[in-house]
DNA sequence: TGTGTAAGTAAGTGACTACTTGCATTCTGG
DNA sequence: CCAGAATGCAAGTAGTCACTTACTTACACA
């Protein structure tokens, strides 16, 4: 259904750019080169075919993967924060409008939010493997920790465009000074350190 | 001007709720207790209206103070953190539904961005008294810093109601934890710890 | 008592919106 | 070659929206 994905595709551009009220029959039909009749045909009403548009967005929806066992936490963690703050960027207008949309639409919102709820779920893993492996000097909280890093990533996603001043430059390596600043925060030296694999439970590794 | 202050405030009730579009001068008219065509007398257009409403927001946003000079940077800055994310969750509607309009009505948003632009001016200012004043051990950017404690605190204020399990327990003490990881990510210890006024740069404080 | 001002009532305008109906056209698979 | 499905076109429906016009009411102040 070639015609089906392009509908799909164009809805959600334009909710992108509109959101719901501002996403006319009219608009989507132009904005998929299709008259707005298809529309209704293929998909019943304007609600039912953004649902499918959002749910389609969301199952499609790659996030980076970090690895059971730390070998390198700087280089996992900016990996993996790059390619989430990249994956929010390409989003942004679409996350902006649907939590605004939270309110009128919980629906759509509440499918929109299993990609961070996913990612956190993986970051805290991390965060809990990296404490139990040893590299981290200080007692933490994955959750909080996990919830900052990710609360910093998804602010300067969102907000760079309106207020460019605020959040570090370049935006290339931003994503990589939070890293960096979250790993001090939980006590984790520069650089991939092998350790003895005992899982010394918060071992005081008073630097090198 | 009663009957002005009283639009006013029901405009940005109902745009918090409804958004730019979904404020209808007749919702709003109800909102307020007034004819719909008092509203047009009295602001000349929707728009007119919902931009002024904006404006008389931010501008009776009081924002707490940090200190010129960090006396005790825990205490201090977690209270300024409390209430930077009480303030925010407070307005977390109308922001949410602010940002979804970026796209369509940049003025209306530009306006609602004087507020944290201030906050993280004011943040990055006490972030660099405490590296010049000997408290931090670590070298670091103020400007990521203060992104990253900002961000923490905004992403909680946005997101906690649609994904509760995502961020730290309990709520009311979130401010606090972003606030502590942040002072450990710059290497402040705990609790306060009179120095010699001196400002040396960047003193190696490693604990006592 | 008279006058100006803010507010209300009633009715309506033109534009837009989601969605429908009826009919013609194109394309596809057997 | 032909049935059936997908698509397009033209027109229309009922509702909403921002905003207007014309007129009335209530009240403050001099």
């Amino acid at each position: 259904m070639n015609r089906r994905d392009e509908i799909l595709a164009a809805a959600a551009e334009v909710f992108a750019q509109h959101g719901f009220r501002g996403s006319t029959t009219r608009r989507i039909a132009d904005a998929a080169g299709v008259n707005e009749i298809t529309i209704f045909r293929q998909f019943g009403s304007k609600e039912a075919l953004l649902r499918e548009a959002m749910q389609h967005m969301t199952e499609s929806a790659g996030l980076a993967e970090l690895p059971e066992i730390p070998s390198d936490p700087e280089r996992e963690l900016t990996e993996w924060s790059e390619s989430f703050i990249q994956h929010l960027r390409l989003r942004s207008s679409i996350i902006r409008k649907t939590m605004g949309e939270i309110e009128e639409r919980p629906e759509m919102s509440e499918c929109a939010s299993s990609v961070p709820i996913r990612a956190s779920n993986e970051l805290c893993k991390y965060l809990v493997a990296l404490g139990r492996q040893g590299w981290t000097s200080e007692k933490f909280e994955p959750k909080t920790a996990a919830a900052m890093l990710m609360g910093a990533i998804f602010a300067d996603a969102m907000g760079r465009d309106m207020m460019p001043d605020v959040y570090p430059q370049p935006r290339a390596k931003a994503a990589h000074m939070y890293t960096v600043l979250l790993l001090r925060a939980i006590g984790v030296q520069n650089g991939p350190r092998r350790m003895t694999n005992k899982q010394t439970k918060r071992t005081k590794q008073l630097s090198a």
